[in-house]
DNA sequence: TTGAAAGCGCTACCAT
DNA sequence: ATGGTAGCGCTTTCAA
């Protein structure tokens, strides 16, 4: 490979007959330089093809517009388009985007290093922060928010009320006359949001019809499947078969979709479903379905609005909390029951 | 925000009663360290929390041990996967990994800017540089990758021989007795293959076997899907029926199995069926598919050798190319025809 | 084996 | 308005 060697400022300095600190004040924008001299140097560095070192700039200063995301370790579309959504925003605002799949603390250390000063990181309410994650945080320049429900000292914090959503998802299938409700997904505040939703809408609750299921994650397809299949069938040829199914995921879907398939259910006329996480991938089912999930481009804003306070220098640990709440979008899975 | 200065290694210095170019050179694995020292800078560099400023250490042109990757813009779960195999193993060789979604040169930029210096880019192989991309490569400091079928001057490149994975698989089936093969997907490198591999097995071919459709991800899944529906089953009711079935991506395997279900046809007694891209969400079938893919682990493998050969500075654009075969993975959905 | 000094490209400060 | 100088954190050279 040819290694060219780079133009620097001294280099502009010489061609221009002027100092380096000159030209360094010129290509800054930075008061102080006479008009007629700036345009000469200007011009020059374009001429020379003059590309700052963003080492130097670096070493001795800091700030600049990037954006670090943590994913979190969850299989799933929902990042996906989350990080797509985000990537496509922050080109608009001239802000650099990168992904870790690192383990957070992990991450955190890593984007510190690269000088990424605004760090997103996902993670949910059961999380709490380890020692190599509070030390990577206090050692971390820039900004830290949490979404997801995590929360710690020194971040910002984005609470997403999964409980809530599930929640009005209930009340919505109690008000189309639906009175047999079931669940299937994780015992987390979405399965929380549901039992309150069948007490407040005085639904015909039976322990049967919350289905709690490990993550496919841990789990493995096959086995959760299997689990799911056999809890399932027992609840749809017992006496209290439900009218309405609400299910807590992407993951519980994709397997539980299958599930119904397989049983010859049709979805809506057997049974209305509810899914958490709205994702274009869920249309590939020919029903459209019933969604109820934060809204990525709701997510987006909020958490460009806290970076841009963060890079104008406006920013602190905000309280009250903020909170997303899940939007429900009615499709063609549900019908009155 | 409490801001605590780095620790640089003048501090370690102080503290180990050394100079720092000693401490510099403990920390770089440098000859000439008294290895009873040496150990204790290491120490005290751990305790101390050091972590390097990699702008410093790239003025003076030093690498820093981090792997960049520039996601393709396309659906699907391949690269998640891949990422997520990459970050693992990149772990254990102890390689910062950042992902960027931005459009290639200026994910390049980016990348740049923050002294990540090597970049691994996936690109298809109707790929041509973009003026852009060219110009981002000249001003990159490390060492750039393509993989995927893109080309260009200055970069390593893997090849994907997707033709003859597809070429292999058509031979397979026609090996257990298939005499009439289809094809579902997009016209490219992997429908030659199969048009290849069918003339070279004998095959009964007919053009209508070759069903070519827009990746879901120009055309929505919707209207994909519909096209696809009404192709295949005029296919399906024409006299010469086939007997198997290849998809070219995991996207239209979803939308085809979809198909095959409404239209009650069984996999794989009425039909077979091999899969491109062999990927953990494909299992929540009930049938375990066969799958065509090159392997994950194995790209993971060659890229990051790659990576330790730049990284040791023993590197230099290869010829010839390094080309992946996708392997063939012989699972139920496949049985004798 | 060790360390003093130079220098990478840049900006900040303070003279001029 | 301009430029000399110092210094960011690090590696390299070379002398001790």
């Amino acid at each position: 490979m040819i290694i060219i060697a780079d133009v620097t400022i001294k280099d502009i300095a010489v061609a221009a007959g002027v100092s380096h600190p000159t030209v360094s004040k010129a290509l800054n924008d930075a008061p102080g330089v006479n008009p007629e001299t700036k345009r000469r140097i200007l011009k020059l560095a374009r001429q020379m093809n003059y590309v700052p070192n963003v080492a130097a700039k670096r070493l001795v200063n800091k700030k600049n517009r990037s954006f670090g995301f943590i994913w979190p370790k969850v299989e799933g579309l929902f990042f996906y388009h989350l990080c797509t959504a985000l990537q496509k925003e922050a080109l608009t605002r001239d802000i650099d985007v990168f992904v870790s799949m690192a383990e957070p603390a992990m991450a955190l250390r890593n984007f510190n290093q690269h000088f990424i000063d605004f760090v997103l990181c996902w993670l949910f309410p059961n999380w709490i922060p380890s020692a190599d994650f509070i030390k990577e945080r206090e050692r971390f320049k820039g900004e830290v928010t949490i979404i997801g429900g995590g929360r710690m000292d020194q971040c910002n914090t984005i609470l997403i009320d999964r409980g809530k959503g599930v929640y009005d998802a209930v009340q919505y299938l109690a008000k189309i006359g639906h009175k047999r409700v079931a669940f299937v997904g994780e015992d987390t505040e979405k399965s929380q949001g549901y039992i309150k939703g069948m007490l407040k809408a005085r639904m015909e609750y039976d322990p049967d019809y919350l289905i709690t299921i490990v993550s496919t994650y841990y789990n493995g397809i096959e086995d959760s499947r299997k689990e799911l299949y056999d809890k399932f069938t027992a609840l749809w040829h017992s006496d209290h078969r439900p009218t309405a199914l609400i299910l807590d995921s992407q993951d519980s879907a994709f397997v539980m979709i299958n599930i119904l398939r397989d049983l010859d259910i049709q979805v809506p006329d057997d049974l209305s479903i509810i899914c958490y996480d709205d994702i274009p991938e869920l249309s590939i089912y020919p029903v459209p379905l019933t969604t109820c999930s934060p809204s990525i481009s709701g997510i987006v804003d909020k958490v460009l609005t806290i970076y841009e306070n963060f890079y104008e220098g406006k920013s602190s640990v905000k309280q009250p909390e903020e909170v997303i709440l899940p939007e429900l979008i009615v499709r063609e899975s549900t019908v009155p029951g």
